[in-house]
DNA sequence: CGCAGTGCTGGGAGCGCTCCCAAAAATCCG
DNA sequence: CGGATTTTTGGGAGCGCTCCCAGCACTGCG
């Protein structure tokens, strides 16, 4: 193309070639040429470098308002060896899981501090073995300038190799027996110890909790908190049953329960969606709710506010753990080590108890 | 950095260097070369492309293997000038907008057809103009190979300008005023329609609605839904009231109609969310649902099966709609022009009539 | 007035891949 | 078995950008 397509002395004036509608994008070149001034001049001056004189940076500003010239991502992530895109990665074994509202808000967050940058956000539900091997590429060849990964079950391989992959990678809550390096979690334990303190508070003696799945970490966290606060204060913790975060898997726990402990008179419920459960179970047994058992739920999910009658609970700050988290992202992808970082959790009181 | 480190005479065997962990990916260069093919050939090997005899194929393929080599996605965009990526762009006013289940669920619908593609799915909340002006660039400049949009109100900018976008572009859901060549909708209308003939086959005479955000094409559809249903049936259909889809919203217009029309006996309510505001506001009114007053809502939200008596509503295939856009999308990156497609959209029968 | 210092400037060499195309090798067929 | 086909092959030229570096034009100062 050098020269074969283009007689010198003929491509000189591009202004207004209105007849050919495909106009591509402007290239640097282009902007280049019509400032007047070198490709690198250019350049220099769009990221503005140093070492541009002030007229050279004014004459391509003008150029580029001209052109409507909008630089190639593309090119320039090859050039730099660096991509201008992060992922936030869910990464788990339920392609619906992403459906809870948490993860909208989560994203809402994220999006929020991003949208200060350049960066561009990557979503990958790394559900499927397939997703999981993509977002493991993605880890390897830096695709991305740096993953948010979330949610982790167990033994998720993902965790160690993200842990220490060659991009840089925050966690969002910590996966079982597992810290990373970089995370922000909310206070579960100190959540769930809140809301059994509560129930004890209000002076319930027989308290049962229905725990959410105990391979992920925010499951765990939450038994913990409960037994704490029990321990505590001298009463019997072993009343526990497990659930998997849904409704259903409440209903189920609770009927359980009342079926084990019929004199229970309060439970903490490790999150909201298995609280709906649990009381549908308690009103068909014709327990009044909180006359005869008091219930603390996890979550603060906006249905909570409608039940009958409406469920005390904990709030985590889903928007500001979005946010942080994307903080710690970029304060790592420019060079930072930051701390972890774990978000307070707090207790709203409706009427559930 | 370029003959610093390296003294040259030394750099020549690059096997097993295992000192160093830095190990950059392999590139398509060393894979021909271990392959003992040339860079071409490598390359139409892994694209499986013809023009390959099946020996050189093999010995790619076990290179490939020995180096675990995986392509380096920007450079191959940048020689092929197409992105592997599409977005999913929510253009809007609300920055929290998102946060609605609705577009969780979009996204695990558009993800489970992208899963099955080497595409990777970028999100692109527009709310702010900085958001605007971002999604602009990508349109322009390609950086992705196709766009989703959704949600646009009245008359944004965008719209038109992604219709024409030299990226394909398909729409999720109509905005007003502006028929988008390529689409897939809700049928809102019909299920407004259907919700209404519910009310008055069930003998409600005297109905009233509370509409969505008029500026948005499901609010204004929903609207024409109830009163074709009214017309039809030769009902008084200019009980209106209009909300904005939020519970804050259906409780004030609730208040409203309470006070114009207190003889009102059913109302078709454009969201779910504003349904729970209404029946919050009938029952401090001391009016029973459905004895009294009937209600129909809009969306299927999960809290609609939770209320006080459970709502009856109208879902919205909203996983199908996530998969078909994407579907969509797909189709026309091949060059196909598919068809604008309309969803159907079904009454859910709870308690509320 | 010459020379070191300082700030600009633009050419060139990539980043890793695709794709065109001419040349080489393999195949066919009268 | 030679020439015409057909297939395979690899070199080279980009894609649009960044960044290094040598070359310049200034400035200031002894």
């Amino acid at each position: 193309m050098t020269g074969i397509g283009f007689r010198p002395g003929q491509a000189k004036e591009n202004q207004q070639v209105t007849t050919e509608t495909p106009r591509r994008q402007p290239t640097l070149e282009e902007v280049a040429e019509r400032a007047g001034v070198s490709r690198s001049a250019a350049s220099r001056a769009i990221n503005n470098a140093p070492h541009v004189s002030r007229a050279k940076r004014e004459a391509v500003q003008r150029a580029i308002d001209d052109l409507g010239y909008v630089p190639n991502a593309t090119a320039r992530a090859l050039a730099t060896q660096q991509a201008g895109a992060v992922v936030l990665a869910i990464s788990g074994d339920d392609p619906a899981m992403f459906a809870d509202p948490f993860f909208a808000e989560i994203v809402v967050g994220v999006n929020s501090v991003l949208e200060e940058t350049e960066l561009e956000l990557m979503l990958s539900l790394a559900t499927s073995s397939r997703g999981q091997a993509r977002l493991e590429q993605v880890l390897r060849t830096r695709q991305a300038a740096g993953v948010m990964l979330m949610s982790l079950h167990g033994d998720d391989p993902l965790a160690a190799l993200a842990d220490n992959a060659s991009v840089p990678v925050v966690f969002g809550g910590r996966p079982l027996n597992f810290e990373p390096r970089y995370y922000v979690d909310a206070d579960n334990r100190g959540g769930a110890r809140l809301a059994t303190e509560h129930l004890v508070a209000a002076g319930r003696r027989r308290i049962a909790t229905i725990t959410g799945r105990l391979d992920e970490g925010a499951g765990m966290a939450r038994l913990q908190g409960f037994q704490d606060a029990l321990a505590v204060a001298g009463l019997d913790n072993s009343l526990i049953d497990h659930g998997d975060f849904s409704e259903e898997g409440g209903s189920l726990a609770m009927t359980r329960l009342l079926d084990r402990a019929p004199d229970l008179d309060g439970v903490f419920i490790a999150s909201d969606q298995m609280a709906i459960g649990a009381l549908r179970v308690l009103s068909k047994a014709g327990r009044s709710v909180p006359a005869d058992v008091a219930l603390v739920g996890f979550n603060d999910i906006t249905s909570a506010r409608h039940t009958e009658p409406p469920l005390t609970t904990v709030n985590q700050p889903i928007h500001a753990l979005g946010r942080e988290m994307a903080k710690m992202l970029l304060a790592l992808m420019s060079g930072d080590q930051p701390s972890p970082l774990i978000l307070p959790t707090q207790l709203v009181i409706r009427s559930s108890v």
